[in-house]
RNA sequence: GGUCGCGUAGCUCAGUUGGAUAGAGCAUCUGCCUUCUAAGCAGACGGUCACAGGUUCGAAUCCUGUCGCGAUCACCA
């Protein structure tokens, strides 16, 4: 039972006592610092049912409750609030069950299943600091819900088809003399990427070519010679010609092999891929099992509509009136496909920009209504755009923060404040690349997991990622800070903790211990990594204040110089296990 | 124009069932390294919570309206 359950039981008795009355449910919340307790039972909400002066409650209840709880060993009221102070065997005592615990913080298993959706690139371009927030975002995720006790498969849907892909296959044909990853020593998916810019180029010039031949833009974008050959590379890529396929295969595989060593990079991993030249076509089934259900209705010409008038959206339409599929169809059709393949699913998690809030919406509220179960539990992870100063990032125009680029430049931010700082200098060489990797890692994942998704990005690639205050290093040079402790401690013996007296920055500590493993379940619930952050940074600014504050190995009481040693150990191990849930890793030395 | 999201200190952000005097970091200023790692700690300065109404004992939080910023409203993906 809880601390806020037994007070509850309590406090039901008291009032039933004086008043006579039976209140269900009573209003805690953490005491303020600046007031002496530990929870405080707010009175106003009791004055419905309760005549009389709040002060004078909370009084009477307070003295039932330091009569009838071996816990409660002091209060005080202010206005209509209700300060309770715990003794300090309540806390060591949950010290001390939160020591025996393997997976502190962590729910128990369930057999619900989540499957989560991020990365989801193209294969005509690089990773860029967009991707970075997506795939930082759908991953920490994956792992807060796979903490709170749910079974998780981490997935992405490639879109490695259509005319964009084309376009960079076809630059690559015409310029390319035949050059490879190989050849040329440049990254897959750079150079796929460089043929894309180039085609591009090319394009623009047809364009004012015709422009100035007294075409107007409209007709010189859609006559454009490349545009048109393109175009039929398409069509032969969709009728199988061997030769386009074979191209296509070889420069995905480039764009593969780049992609996977970012994510190497990254620390992030996928149990399965979805990729969209084998889902393109899916969904059209469904279509018709949706017309023969009357969730869908056909126009005239063909063309397959759903009517979310009712639901205060528009009609959508989700067949062509060729019979062709569009967006929709397909991941309509992905959808249900997902769930055949992990029969154990019971709902899903996009990450995916809020430019494609709208369509999410119509997507879940059709699904829906085609009546499958795990549609009750679909949830669109959206998230605000990374903008620069000079505005939106487009890879056409090479105005990106490449993704290798940026974890490049963050590690070695992380080179140049550790040299100058000199206290690992006996590392070796490998060992100090490495702690640069997690340091600049740490710093970046930590500067984009602890805002609200939600809101957008405004990156400045002109002003370097923090490293001070509330930062990803600030975190990690805390957890090295406290493994140091424990390497100089050595052992810690048995400790009697009926001989120890709390120190007050030693009870707020065990106070934000006991938060985590809630916290962890906000999170899930939130599909908010930021919840993790933000407590995590709650949790090392109290340590750190303990830390200076209080010897730790200096005091001369045996028992104290144990338990200290102990608190801090734990208080290491909640900062791993929750920075872990951010992908970010965490340093013994820095 | 319709719909959705955002607006909190100079800047970047917390603040989730409505609760006490709205909290951090950066920046600026003041102290603290012969003692466990100063990427730290202690403190100062800094607020019309966009604005205006409403609900309530109580509103940054809920409701309505206004303004500003962004996204979106394709037989594109």
């Amino acid at each position: 039972m809880s601390m806020q359950e037994s007070l509850t039981h309590h406090l039901q008795a008291a009032v039933k006592e004086h008043y006579k009355v039976d209140i269900n449910s009573f209003e805690f919340q953490a005491t303020r610092r600046e007031f002496e307790g530990d929870i405080t039972v707010v009175v106003f909400p009791l004055l419905k049912v309760i005549k009389g002066n709040p002060v004078q409650i909370g009084t009477q209840l307070g003295e039932y409750l330091v009569a009838h709880v071996d816990e409660v060993v002091a209060f005080n009221v202010v206005k209509g609030f209700l300060n309770i102070v715990l003794s300090d065997s309540y806390f060591l005592h949950s010290f001390s069950t939160i020591l025996k615990e393997e997976n502190y913080g962590f729910g128990p298993n369930s057999n619900d299943a989540m499957m989560v959706e991020y990365s989801s690139p193209n294969t005509n371009k690089p990773l860029h600091l967009g991707h970075i927030r997506n795939i930082l975002l759908g991953s920490s995720v994956a792992s807060i819900l796979k903490a709170s006790g749910k079974k998780v498969y981490k997935t992405q849907i490639i879109n490695d088809r259509g005319i964009h892909i084309c376009k960079s296959m076809l630059a690559w044909q015409r310029f390319g003399n035949g050059e490879t990853p190989e050849t040329t020593g440049i990254k897959g998916d750079k150079l796929v990427g460089n043929y894309y810019v180039k085609f591009d180029q090319e394009y623009k010039k047809e364009i004012e070519a015709l422009r100035s031949e007294g075409s107007t833009e409209e007709e010189a974008k859609a006559k454009a010679p490349s545009i048109l050959a393109a175009q039929e590379m398409l069509r032969k890529w969709e009728a199988g010609d061997t030769e386009t396929v074979a191209l296509w295969k070889m420069m995905n595989e480039w764009v593969y092999e780049g992609f996977e060593q970012t994510y190497t990079q990254l620390g992030v991993s996928f149990d399965s891929y979805y990729y969209e030249s084998n889902t393109y076509l899916l969904g059209k089934d469904n279509i018709e099992e949706g017309l023969e259900k009357g969730v869908f209705y056909k126009k005239d010409d063909g063309s397959v509509w759903c009517d979310l008038t009712e639901d205060g959206l528009d009609e959508k339409l989700v067949l062509r009136s060729d019979g062709t599929a569009v967006y929709m169809t397909q991941d309509i059709g992905t959808a249900i496909q997902r769930v055949k393949d992990h029969p154990d699913v019971t709902g899903m998690i996009y990450t995916v920009g809020n430019e494609q809030d709208y369509h999410f919406k119509v997507l879940f509220l059709i699904l829906k209504k085609l009546g499958y179960t795990w549609a009750e539990h679909l949830y669109h992870l959206s998230y605000g755009m990374v903008d620069l100063p000079s505005g939106k990032m487009k890879s056409r125009e090479g105005t990106v923060v490449d993704a290798d680029d940026l974890i490049e430049e963050m590690t070695q931010t992380a080179r140049s404040i550790s040299e100058e700082l000199g206290k690992i200098d006996d590392l070796s060489e490998s060992e100090k690349s490495e702690l640069y990797h997690t340091i600049g890692l740490g710093a970046l994942k930590y500067y984009i997991l602890k805002v609200d998704p939600k809101k957008r990005i405004l990156f400045d690639p002109k002003e370097s990622v923090d490293f001070q205050g509330n930062t990803g290093p600030f975190i990690q040079y805390t957890y090295a800070r406290i493994q140091s402790i424990l390497r100089k401690a050595g052992n810690v013996g048995e400790i009697d903790y009926t001989k120890l007296q709390l120190h007050p920055k030693e009870k707020e500590l065990l106070k934000q211990l006991q938060l985590y493993p809630e916290k962890v379940q906000e999170a899930a619930a939130n599909f908010s990594p930021a919840v993790i952050a933000n407590y995590t940074y709650d949790l090392v600014k109290e340590f750190n204040s303990f830390y200076q504050n209080v010897p730790i190995l200096g005091t001369d009481n045996d028992h104290e110089k144990s338990f200290r040693t102990q608190l801090s150990g734990i208080v290491g191990s909640v900062i791993k296990s929750s920075f872990l849930l951010l992908g970010i890793e965490v340093p013994e030395r820095m």
